[in-house]
DNA sequence: CTAGTTTTCGACTATGAGTCGCAAACCTCT
DNA sequence: AGAGGTTTGCGACTCATAGTCGAAAACTAG
């Protein structure tokens, strides 16, 4: 999250194949090694790893032709960065919005799609959005925030009414001025846990007892 | 599905390691070879594929540790058989309740567990119960295959309340007597669609103009 | 034709979600 | 200090969806 926009962090590859093309930071897995180690050791000569507040399996890629030069499967995984956390990156490196994506190597494009796709998924039937806004925030902020990762309107009232019953944030009892032109100053809320917890999507079809 | 519960394929090794336990079927990746391919390249040693009704990539294991021989990275896939359809099998496999798993292998456990709570997701978000249900059933029949899979008890008036007004089932017209002591006959249903289609969990939230 | 069985439908209720408008709280300018 | 403007928060109303329950419908067996 950055600006009022979800970004991914994206390289400009210097050599062929697919030169001058963006692609996503990662690299081949070494010898005896977790997937998620792999991840967090490539990822580390981009950005610093500790601040990823989330990061899970994505999907696994493996068709013959998705990299040109060579048969290739890859493993993609999602993280997610708070808004306000802008980690310093190398020149070759930059955050883009990913509502308009470079040209991308490989199938790369389709990958940063289907991470879209799986984040909007989790911040309908889960507390995702604590990986999403800072650690405290107002409703307004927590509404853009969603705003931008869903791609469509929310209303403040409803938010704040399902993810209180939901019991995924609470307020802090602190109150934070409004921006420019004064106005009444806005509630602070932080989200309860910082882990992921799927609010149960089954209780349609459950009977009560 | 078989019977009243949800069954996995499993084969009994007859070498070490893990001599004895039970491991789901698979194989390792040929070269050029799609990860779909692959997997219903090594399930056609055991079942006939045609049968699959879906069939969707679950995760990759990577850990090492997870075969005490070597190093092996592993991609699971969830594949689904609709209920009466009973595919022979080899000597050394078996349809096992996934509730009852016997002695498993590696991390092969862990990985059925996975695929049953993907399977339940799916359930109550998507129109998946096609690739459980057989191509026409009743009411009935389809409450039996969604408490087996859920694994809780399921209203029928409600199941199909919600069916249809999500347009995943249309009755037929037609309707077939009751089992042993007569009784009214009940309406024949089928899924709309034997493709995956979720059913839009973002409702939520989302404005309704 | 009657009793028993099974399925289906409708009415009622509870809960969650969308909309709207006003009250609350604060700033700035006069 | 007061008036007007601005932003946030809350409550009432409405709508849609889901859970419960009981009775009607449709059939079989005797």
């Amino acid at each position: 999250m950055r600006d009022a926009t979800v970004q991914v962090l994206l390289w400009q590859r210097a050599r062929a194949p697919h030169r001058c093309a963006w692609s996503l930071p990662g690299g081949t897995l070494a010898a005896g090694e977790t997937l998620e180690k792999s991840i967090r050791r490539h990822l580390a000569a981009k950005v610093d790893v500790r601040e990823l507040s989330h990061l899970e399996q994505l999907a696994t890629y493996g068709d013959p032709g998705r990299v040109t030069s060579a048969w290739e499967v890859a493993t993609a995984y999602l993280g997610l960065v708070q808004l306000g956390v802008d980690p310093h990156v190398p020149d070759d490196t930059r955050w883009q919005p990913v509502d308009r994506l470079p040209p991308m190597a490989f199938d790369h494009g389709a990958i940063v799609l289907a991470g879209r796709e799986r984040l909007r998924g989790k911040l309908s039937y889960s507390n995702a959005g604590f990986a999403l806004a800072p650690p405290t925030f107002t409703l307004g902020e927590l509404r853009e925030v969603y705003t931008a990762a869903l791609g469509h309107e929310v209303s403040a009232t409803n938010l704040k009414r399902v993810l209180e019953r939901r019991a995924v944030i609470e307020p802090t009892g602190e109150r934070r001025p409004s921006g420019r032109a004064g106005g009444r100053p806005a509630e602070v809320y932080r989200f309860r846990d910082t882990r992921l917890s799927i609010t149960d999507p089954f209780a349609a079809l459950r009977p009560r007892l």
